[in-house]
DNA sequence: CGGCATCCTCTTTGATACTG
DNA sequence: CAGTATCAAAGAGGATGCCG
């Protein structure tokens, strides 16, 4: 990318991370952890396979990316975040929260994954019970599974099953992401298209945090 | 700009703001206030005009800048941040925290303007007596004079000049803010092309937040 | 002068095909 | 699996022109 020439610490951070796909790599790095090459195109759905390419050597030129070569079995390239490039996590996140109001009306045809739950859970939604037993809800958005943990104040989004959920939420992420957000009463969700298992009383733990914006 | 096409807030955020120089637009608008066309040029050094003109429409369509009439003798257009506009600035302080880290030395060809100052001590430095007496600090750094006010634990910074400052720090803007962090002491800022106006001793009122990344 | 619109060139992106 | 190579289309940068 070409400098901006300013000597201004948001022009330097966009000098560096200002490129298109840029920040999406980190986002995925952030919330995956360490992934091949196969696992950042299949996060980052639309890139060209020569920008993902391009990108990570730019990444790493930069200090923000360190690439490792797995022992064997695995025999394969790691892409990993440097301290540097988790230090991005904040902006990510800011970023994030502002984009949340855009999270109402998906396109048709925009893709998913389900790490992606994360920012919204995780900067939207607290644990409203911070006492209380951990609580544990499997969400099924059609791709693979993710568990949203709610205790100790905070809820935390992995990818993956929960061994034995307290709740789980199958149907489309927005649906998800309403019904998690109170925008949806469980009621409703049925009739929308939103499979719910387990007591749905258990949902009110989980409070948005309208603050925000 | 093309959409990314992913349903998840951080895409959706670059989406709207992830264009080549949108978000430095907006930091302007943070810094300055209503801005009109050519304030807005000033304070992009090399932007091309046309370009500007399009990020403007764009934003304007976007919601997050709303353009007014100001009213004669002034009788010129106002370009000033929505509320949506301004909900960016906790994005654009995380992104300029993350950025200091290049601030250490910038490229020959680098411009300046005296607005950002604001990010980079607002961010960085703190006031170490919260309930002393205030204390402004005149920065001059060749281009228009800026003022930090350190008072109830903060370090603000505007443009402009302040009638009795404390302190005066005359010198490119590199140095005054190797200064301010304190990487470069008093003594050594004459021999450096930095001039002090006024007791430094003063300047250890402000302390860095080393507490970041 | 303030606020753009046009024209042209150059760079970046996207789509797809191909390779060790 | 982890990329390169190729090429058309879109966007950025720079100069200049226009209009109240």
């Amino acid at each position: 990318m070409r400098s901006y020439g300013q000597y201004c610490s948001v022009a330097k951070a966009l000098d560096v991370v200002g490129d298109r796909w840029t920040l999406l790599i980190v986002r995925e790095l952030l919330l995956q952890g360490p992934c091949r090459y196969t696992d950042l195109r299949n996060g980052l759905p639309g890139i060209a396979t020569n920008l993902l390419a391009d990108r990570l050597n730019e990444l790493e030129g930069a200090g923000l990316v360190r690439r490792e070569e797995a022992a064997p079995p695995v025999a394969t390239t790691l892409f990993r975040l440097t301290e540097a490039g988790a230090g991005l996590e904040p902006a990510l996140e800011a970023l994030g929260s502002w984009g949340l109001r855009y999270m109402a009306e998906p396109a048709d045809s925009d893709e998913f994954r389900s790490q992606w739950f994360t920012f919204p859970v995780g900067l939207f939604l607290h644990d409203a019970e911070p006492d209380g037993p951990p609580l544990s809800i499997e969400l099924r958005p059609g791709g693979r599974p993710a568990v949203v943990e709610v205790r100790d104040g905070e809820a935390r989004t992995r990818l993956g099953s929960a061994e034995a959920p307290d709740l789980v939420l199958e149907g489309p992420p927005r649906l998800i992401l309403r019904l998690l957000g109170a925008y949806v009463s469980p009621a409703q969700a049925p009739g929308l298209g939103l499979a719910i298992t387990g007591d749905p009383a258990l949902l009110r733990r989980l409070q948005p945090l309208r603050q925000a914006e």
